[in-house]
RNA sequence: GGCCCCAUGGUCUAGCGGUCAGGACGUCGGCCUCUCACGCCGAAAGCUCGGGUUCAAUUCCCGGUGGGGUCACCA
C-alpha cells in the first residue's frame, strides 16, 4: 500500500469533543500503521459558530492524548493552508469551475422562501427537499443578477436519475437513488463554501486517500461522490465508524454526558488509558484482552478488527481502566502525576487565593478546598440545611437546566472566567425573574455542596466548566428524586435519605461522576459536531 | 415519515457453519484483612424474531422488529 494520507477535520465550535479523539485515534493509528500522514484541518467555514480559543483547545487536547499530526494549521505542511477560512479563493475558483461547466447553478431563493417550501412539503407529508426551482433558471439572467450583487447561493446540480454508489470500507456497498438527493448548497450567500464543497476540494487537493469519519456522514457521502464526479476526480476510500452513544443509545451529547476531552483530563484520567478505552469502543486487539497500548494497537490494527455498531460510552469502565493504570504507577510516578495534574503550582495558587482568607489553620486547606476536586458531590448533608422558599421543585429544575444550557451558549459564560460568569449570571437573573440571592445560593450548593464557599463566580471558574456541568446534571437528578412533599430544594421533615445501609453507601461511593443522570433530562437537543 | 446504517449477557467486545458461545466493565457471593481499597476465587446474566440455504446455523440470504443516523445558506 502506498502511504495513506488521512485527516481529521474538527470544527472549532466548542470544547474538544471525545468524538474528535475517537475518530482521531482511528485515523492516527491507520496512518502510523502504514507509514502515512495524519493531518489536522480546521473546518471553520461557519463564521457564526466558530469560537475564539476553540482551535487551540482542540490542539492541546489532541497533543495531550499523544495524537501528534504531521501537517496542520499550527505546524504547516506542503498542502496548506490547513484552515478553511484561509482557503477562500480556492473554493471560489472551484465553484466557478462547476458553474462554468453547468454542474452547479446559482439559486436566489431566500431562506424564508425555502422555509415556506419545507412547511408545505411537511404539511403534505412529503419528504422535505429542495424542489429545484432555480435549477433550470436562465444562465445569463442568473449571472446578471449575481453581478448586480444580489445575494444567492450556489447549488450542485445533482443528476435526476440513476444512483450513486460507494464502497464503505467497513460496511460494503452503499447505494442511494439520485432522485432522493437534493441539490446541495455548496457556496453560501456569505461567499463561504459549505462543508460539502470545502471538504471535497480540500480532501482532493491535500491528497487524502482514506476518509475515516463518523457514521453521521454516511448520508452526505453521495453528495461528496457526486462532487468528485463533477470535478472529474477520483474519490478517496470511505470508512464510517459507529457513533459514540449516550447510555440511552442516542448520539453522545453533552446534554447527557460529559463530552469534553478536557473534562477527563481534569478528572485525572491518564491519556494513554483514555486512548485505550476509546480504542476498545470499536477495535479489539485479540480474543481475550482489552488492555493495550497505542503502539500495540498500531501494530495489530486492521479494519477486520473494527466493529461498527455505535458503542455506548461507559464512564465506569473508563474509570476501572484508569484505576488499574494508576495502581500500575510506581509511587514516584504517582506522586509526579499528582503534582503535575492535581496540584500543579499554578493550580494550587489559584485555589489558595480563594481559600486564603477563609481558613485559620494551614491544613484546613485540604478539607476546605475539597469541592474543587472530584466529580459528583454528596448533597445529603447540605440538603438538611438549605431550602429555597416560594419556588417549586419544577421551577428549580427548570432554572438549573436553563442555566446549564446558558453556560454553553452564552459568549460571556462560555469562556468560564469569573467575570464572564458573573455578567452572564446577572443577566440570567433578569431574564428569568429570579432573585440573585436565590439563584446564586442554589448554584453555590449545587457546585460546592455547601452553603458557604468562596465567591460564587471565582469558585465556579476554579471548579471548571465540566465539573460544574456534571454537578448541575447530578443535582437535577438528586432534586427530582427528593420526596414529593419537599417544596423545592428543602429540608424535609426527616433527612432525605435517613438511613443508608452499608450497601447503599458502597454503591453511592462507587458511582462514577460520569454516570448519566436520569429523570431530570431535557428534550434531546443534539450536539453539533464536526466531521470528527 | 422518506432514505441510510446497525443488531452476541445491563455495557464494550471475541467469534467468521459443528465452540461447554471466550474476555473486560458492572452486579452478586466468598477468600484475604483492624477497616476500606487492592488482590484472588466463584456465580448469575447473551446470540432480537420469523422464514429460508445447509447434514448442521450465533455465523450465509430474505423479511419483520428494535435501535441509531440523516433529511439547513451547521459541520
Amino acid at each position: 500500500m502506498k502511504p495513506p494520507r488521512v485527516r481529521i477535520a474538527p470544527s472549532p465550535t466548542g470544547d474538544p469533543h471525545v468524538g474528535t479523539a475517537y475518530i482521531g485515534l482511528f485515523n492516527y493509528v491507520f496512518a502510523r500503521k502504514h507509514g502515512g500522514a495524519f493531518i489536522v484541518r480546521i473546518e471553520d467555514t461557519d463564521r457564526a459558530r466558530s469560537t475564539e480559543g476553540s482551535e487551540e483547545a482542540i490542539f492541546a487536547a489532541l497533543r495531550w492524548l499523544g495524537l501528534e499530526w504531521d501537517e496542520g494549521p499550527d505546524i504547516g505542511g506542503p498542502f496548506g493552508p490547513y484552515r478553511q477560512s484561509e482557503r477562500g479563493p480556492i473554493y471560489s475558483e472551484h465553484v466557478d469551475l462547476l458553474l462554468a461547466t453547468g454542474k452547479a447553478y446559482r439559486c436566489f431563493a431566500t431562506k424564508e422562501e425555502l422555509e415556506a417550501m419545507r412547511e408545505t412539503q411537511k404539511a403534505e407529508q412529503r419528504p422535505t427537499a429542495y424542489d429545484g426551482r432555480y435549477r433550470d433558471y436562465d444562465r445569463a439572467q442568473a449571472e446578471a443578477r449575481a453581478r448586480a450583487g444580489e445575494p444567492h447561493v450556489v447549488r450542485l446540480k445533482v443528476p435526476r436519475d440513476g444512483e450513486t454508489v460507494f464502497q464503505d470500507g467497513l460496511r460494503g456497498e452503499v447505494r442511494f437513488e439520485n432522485r432522493l438527493i437534493d441539490d446541495a448548497v455548496i457556496m453560501k450567500s456569505d461567499g463561504f463554501p459549505t462543508y460539502h464543497l470545502a471538504n471535497v476540494v480540500d480532501d482532493h487537493l491535500m491528497g487524502i486517500t482514506h476518509v475515516i469519519r463518523g457514521e453521521e456522514w454516511i448520508t452526505s457521502t453521495p453528495k461528496h461522490i457526486l462532487l468528485y464526479d463533477a470535478f472529474g476526480w477520483t474519490p478517496p476510500e470511505f470508512y464510517h465508524l459507529g457513533l459514540l452513544r449516550n447510555a440511552d443509545r442516542s448520539k453522545l451529547s453533552k446534554r447527557r454526558n460529559p463530552v469534553s476531552i478536557d473534562h477527563y483530563r481534569e478528572l485525572g484520567i491518564l491519556p494513554q488509558t483514555f486512548l485505550n478505552f476509546l480504542a476498545t469502543l470499536g477495535f479489539s486487539i485479540a480474543d481475550d484482552r482489552d488492555r493495550f497500548t497505542l503502539d500495540e494497537m498500531i501494530e495489530k490494527f486492521d479494519w477486520s478488527r473494527v466493529s461498527v455498531g455505535g458503542p455506548v460510552f461507559d464512564g465506569r469502565k473508563l474509570e476501572a481502566f484508569n484505576g488499574d493504570d494508576i495502581r500500575g504507577l510506581s509511587l514516584d510516578e504517582f506522586v509526579e502525576q499528582l503534582q503535575s495534574r492535581v496540584l500543579a503550582p499554578a493550580r494550587l495558587r489559584e485555589l489558595a487565593a480563594l481559600v486564603h482568607e477563609r481558613i485559620n489553620r494551614l491544613d484546613d486547606f485540604v478539607p476546605y478546598a475539597s469541592f474543587f476536586f472530584g466529580g459528583a458531590l454528596d448533597y445529603t448533608p447540605v440538603l438538611a440545611k438549605f431550602s429555597i422558599k416560594k419556588r417549586t421543585r419544577a421551577e428549580v429544575l427548570d432554572v438549573l437546566t436553563e442555566f446549564m444550557q446558558g453556560i454553553e451558549r452564552d459568549p460571556d459564560a462560555r469562556g468560564f472566567t469569573a467575570e464572564g460568569l458573573e455578567r452572564f449570571s446577572r443577566t440570567f437573573c433578569e431574564q428569568t425573574g429570579w432573585k440573585t440571592r436565590d439563584i446564586f445560593g442554589l448554584l453555590r450548593v449545587v457546585v460546592t455542596g455547601r452553603t458557604a464557599a468562596p465567591g460564587l463566580f471565582e469558585t465556579m471558574a476554579a471548579v471548571g466548566k465540566d465539573r460544574v456541568r456534571l454537578r448541575i446534571r447530578d443535582a437535577l437528578r438528586v432534586i427530582s428524586e427528593l420526596p414529593e412533599e419537599a417544596p423545592a430544594v428543602a429540608a424535609p421533615p426527616q433527612p432525605a435519605k435517613p438511613k443508608k445501609d452499608k450497601k447503599d453507601k458502597k454503591k453511592k461511593d462507587r458511582r462514577p461522576p460520569e454516570a448519566p443522570s436520569r429523570g431530570a433530562e431535557q428534550p434531546v437537543s443534539q450536539d453539533k459536531s464536526s466531521e470528527t
